[in-house]
DNA sequence: TAAAAATACTCCATAGGTATTTTAT
DNA sequence: ATAAAATACCTATGGAGTATTTTTA
């Protein structure tokens, strides 16, 4: 029996409705079905639900498991809290993660700024990995802090918060030899036979180019996916395909031969620094988001 | 967290030994240390035992994690006994599990003359499956008893009790044109390379096949399993193939061309009523133990 | 008839095993 | 060198989802 099985039951009782009570477990009403006469038969085929009624109600043997679910449940809780204790985090090590592209932003200037600030006990670890793997390290408070890349309508976790310090409009980039290489504006509608080349599914770029999608309203035919973006210049280069990537991102690359061209219904990606709300373990965590939000206004008066 | 997971972190607190431990919990070695693996990442990466040492010692975030662990665990057994009363077998309808193959025995006529002695109110339910199946019924408290196959060295769960109602001899079963038809005995080592059609691995004459074949030291080359008995003789039948039954089985089929062959490493296989210990709700359970007791004396009377 | 629970079906993650490698004494 | 824990690798079960059917009111 799962820990977790007992909190379905506790949310049965609770909102009396499969659905529901599903929909609160952040499960689907199928699922949670199947969890529940896992459960019956677990305990010797006993009903702890009438379903022949609605609201489905607690039998008297669900009254009574419920009343044990609880107490269980509570002391597992009342475990991982007093288990918090032992995981000290290394207070004198700022664990940071980036996105592998975040120094062609010029962001990595930031980070050697602020490890200059450090007393000499004080250090800094770098973590590079796609933006979804990184949210993923933040909520395992595994790292600090991120720098990472997100859309502008992209809901984090409630556990997370975000300070932008960046926006870049999300551009078609295309081979200069491409008939869109010269127009000023495209719309996606226009392209939707081509192959696009863009960066993989954990990567914050690729939630943006479904944004962009969307935003437009065009169904592309032909995506393939890549983890680097090199790759995908590459093959862009090649003229086998187009991408969507930012311009300022593109400009670092120094692709003569690539273009970007605006979208008609622009998207917007930024380059966020996201920590726990609950970052209550490292004070070099708030030094950094002081330190880094004052750094934005240097990158913004930049030009590129 | 799986509540079988808190007790694999007692079981290791206890035995200090990631292999002892794992036998105990009935589990391999790697699967317990990959369990703890996922447990203390589960509660925030911390370390629950220090395995740079031998033994493996619970470090004090592990001592504080085995306090609550114990009390969980005992709680969820107190809500498993809790939950006991609620199932109430039917105490008028006796569940008798039988193996497809019991009426050729001879048990028919015992489970209809119990019913002869069954009050109007009483009855008996038959459920036919393959006996290992059958067992984990009887477990699962799914079945009152059950008459099955087993081997006499078996050993059943601690937990069922089993009366020995008939005893049959192993042989080999082969066509008559097969050149061992006529030989009063045969070792299986000559047998070595025949094709073997015997009842499949969920069968009680399967585990009994396999130590017929310890019992001679033969290894089988090539061994084919079936669930039906009758799929088994029409392949014998064929002269594709031999098999291994008791002689008392075959005859009841009464198929001419086949011959029974004692082995020189004889083995026996046995009809048994088998029953939980716990068997405390239907009383009928145990009326039909002593029932089917003294029956057995008369079958054991019956010459065949 | 509408809402809600159960079931069928598919897909994927993970638990389990065996064999092997790494680590501790 | 040996015992023991971790890891690699494979397989199979089970949990997740969506879509559909059955049941209740």
């Amino acid at each position: 029996m799962d820990i977790q099985e007992l909190k379905y039951v506790l949310a049965l009782a609770e909102y009396q409705n499969f659905t529901v009570a599903a929909e609160a477990c952040s499960l689907s009403q199928s699922s949670l079905s199947k969890h529940l006469l896992k459960i019956e038969e677990e305990i010797g085929n006993i009903s702890l639900f009438d379903r022949s009624k609605r609201p489905v109600l607690l039998t008297t043997a669900g009254e009574e498991f419920v009343q044990y679910a609880r107490r269980i449940t509570e002391e597992y809780e009342t475990l991982l809290l007093s288990m918090e204790k032992y995981n000290v985090p290394d207070n004198s090590t700022l664990r940071i993660g980036i996105i592998p592209v975040i120094g062609r932003f010029g962001f990595i200037p930031l980070i050697k700024s602020f490890k200059e600030t450090l007393s000499p006990v004080d250090s800094v670890e770098i973590i590079d990995r796609p933006s979804k793997e990184l949210l993923k390290l933040l909520e395992k408070n595994e790292i600090d802090l991120a720098l990472l890349a997100i859309s502008p309508n992209q809901a984090l976790k409630t556990s997370l918060t975000s300070y932008h310090l960046m926006e870049n409009e999300l551009c078609l980039i295309v081979n200069e030899k491409h008939r869109f290489a010269h127009r000023s504006s495209v719309d996606l509608n226009e392209m939707s036979a081509e192959v696009f080349a863009i960066p993989d599914n954990e990567t914050g770029m690729y939630d943006l180019c479904l944004s962009a999608c969307q935003a437009s309203g065009a169904k592309l035919k032909k995506v393939k996916t890549y983890r680097n973006i090199e790759t995908i210049l590459d093959l862009v280069e090649d003229g086998e395909c187009v991408s969507l990537l930012t311009a300022r991102l593109l400009f670092t690359y120094k692709r003569q031969s690539l273009r970007a061209v605006h979208l008609t219904h622009p998207v917007k990606s930024i380059i966020a620094l996201v920590i726990q709300n609950s970052a209550k373990f490292n004070g070099l965590t708030h030094d950094f988001v002081d330190f880094a939000r004052n750094w934005r206004v240097q990158l913004d008066l930049k030009e590129f």
